[in-house]
RNA sequence: GGGCCGGUAACUCAGACGGCAGAGUACCAGCCUUUUAAGCUGGGAGUCGCAGGUUCGAGUCCUGCCCGGCCCA
């Protein structure tokens, strides 16, 4: 173990001077009834002198984050949950026992609580005037410097706490996550869906195409997997008669960490009987709609330099039809795979040729040409039938799914479908899907048999969509990392933090 | 997996050519009754990411590794 900083050193010297003192460093006996925002907001536009008349008393508590002594007086700012206000001790108005104690024994760092009245300094900073503090918690470890606080994107992520600490928009960002979560929750609620919590652990992996973690169940000797996805385990409900059903959990899938993908994220999936992929097309745009009014009062939201409009309608483009139009893909050679490799060839862009399906390839073109494209909320129509097996079979094309994806910043936001509820079909596409596993080492391994005799019980005709919750939350809080919207994003662990 | 950039005090960062490891913040001892990146005087603080190598001498040059960021696959 290396020694201990120097100013460590001294906290913990200061801490054994208290308890030896006869004073509790941790107590549990202050109850603040004021908050710092508040108090500022109230008393922003008086003077001095009304704030002289009205003389309120306030207890509230925070920690603190600056100490300025000036002899007889010391300014501090202590920080709570809802923001900074600055606090004044003043020799004359305080016993010189509690000056000398703040002065030589409270750190920046230390949390306490404060009683006092309001009053402005000459500069009109709305200013807590103490009567009596009350140290509640000693800090140990000095705080990041006071201007540039913590900057290290490495530490901020490992100490999400200090980051939390040190920067207002960390507090702000995690705030808008959960605003967003709770806007689309109550949505759906108000929609009449049924909130839903299926299993996290599957012993059969399924419901979409990655590589799943695997986890071990000692009693019952067999493997778990962490979810991919709920999609089987909420239409089985759909089967099992609720008609309208969301879960907004976490789902797990085993790959690289990145600025864009954590190996957990979180997602909606949200089921509606006796609808079509067209009327989700409509809920999803009045969804994106509300939530950008909700949060910015307008439908157009900056994501990194460019103005996102979430003004229903949104764009709409077949998915062959944005190879060609968007991705520049002459259409006679979209069929033609000898050619089409040529094409990706020259445009640097490796396509898996041990994989025949030419809707794979079409989807590896499509991330490439297409999605970077994308700006404006875009639905993209119709996708092959060979990468989409749980959905739905056009009834004019039986070559397409009736499914859209939902682009917005070049990020793929929402994956929806008409769901497919005939058993046999679903059974042949699983089957089929199956025999390309020795080359998409993504596909699930194993059939949901159980998942077919749902369905051969009848699922009525109904209409599903999954929505990529930290990509939206990414674009409302304008980020281009994933990481800047997960509270703890996973890194490699070091020993030594 | 590949390329580029970075890792120096608790934090933010300087350290040309290889020659005693620095500043500001924070900390410690003082002064100061309206400061706010307060100010002033003085002081303490380092596994220079890790391990090798070259050299009389390495934070600096070379090799490998670890961690992170950005870009690419």
């Amino acid at each position: 173990m290396s020694e201990e900083s120097q100013v460590i050193k001294v906290r913990y010297e200061k801490l054994e001077k208290l308890i030896s003192q006869g004073i509790n460093p941790y107590p549990n006996d202050f109850r603040p009834k004021d908050k710092a925002k508040y108090i500022k907001e109230k008393y922003a536009e008086l003077t001095p002198e009304e704030l002289e008349k009205r003389n309120n008393e306030f207890v509230l508590a925070g920690r603190v984050m600056s100490k300025r002594e000036m002899g007889k007086l010391i300014f501090s700012h202590i920080l709570d949950e809802t923001g900074k206000i600055q606090i004044l001790l003043a020799k004359n108005e305080l016993s010189s026992e509690q000056f000398d104690f703040f002065k030589k024994m409270i750190d920046i760092g230390d949390i306490i609580g404060v009683t006092g009245r309001v009053i402005k300094t000459k500069t009109g900073e709305v200013t807590i005037l103490v009567k009596n503090f009350k140290l509640l918690t000693k800090s140990l470890r000095p705080l990041p410097e006071k201007f540039h606080g913590l900057k290290d994107v490495e530490l901020r992520y490992r100490m999400r706490y200090l980051d939390l600490i040190m920067n207002e928009r960390t507090r702000e960002i995690f705030r808008t996550r959960t605003r967003i979560i709770q806007y689309i929750r109550d949505y759906l609620i108000s929609e009449g869906f049924l909130e839903v919590e299926t299993p996290m652990m599957h012993p059969i992996v399924g419901g979409a195409a990655a590589k799943p973690f695997v986890t071990y169940h000692h009693v019952l000797d067999m493997n778990l997997y962490l979810r991919i996805a709920p999609e089987l385990y909420l239409k089985r409900l759909i089967v099992g008669g609720f008609e309208k059903v969301f879960e907004l959990n976490r789902n797990f899938r085993n790959e690289g960490v990145s600025s864009r993908h954590n190996p957990e994220f979180t997602m909606l999936e949200f089921y509606e009987a006796y609808a079509t992929y067209e009327d989700l097309m409509k809920r999803t745009e009045e969804l994106f709609y509300g939530l950008a009014i909700d949060l910015k009062g307008s439908p157009q939201v900056e994501y990194q330099g460019e103005i996102i409009d979430f003004t229903p309608p949104f764009k709409r483009v077949k998915f062959l039809e944005a190879l060609v139009e968007i991705g520049g893909i002459p259409r006679e050679i979209l069929r033609e795979k000898e050619k089409l490799l040529n094409f990706a060839e020259e445009k640097g862009i490796e396509l898996n040729v041990k994989d025949p399906r030419i809707g794979k390839w079409w989807t590896k073109l499509f991330e490439e040409l297409v999605e970077p494209k994308l700006i404006q909320p875009t639905f993209v129509l119709e996708y092959p039938i060979e990468v989409s097996p749980l959905a739905r079979r056009s009834d004019k094309n039986p070559e397409v799914a009736e499914r859209f994806e939902l682009y917005i910043a070049g990020k793929e936001v929402a994956n929806a479908f008409s769901e497919l509820n005939d058993p046999q079909d679903q059974k042949r596409r699983f089957e089929e899907q199956l025999k390309f596993r020795e080359v998409d080492e993504e596909i699930p391994p194993e059939i949901d048999y159980d998942f077919i005799r749902a369905l051969e019980y009848g699922m009525p005709p109904c209409a599903g969509e999954g929505i990529g919750i930290d990509r939206v939350v990414m674009i409302f809080i304008d980020s281009p990392s994933i990481r800047e919207v997960i509270l703890f994003p996973h890194l490699r662990r070091r020993e030594d933090l």
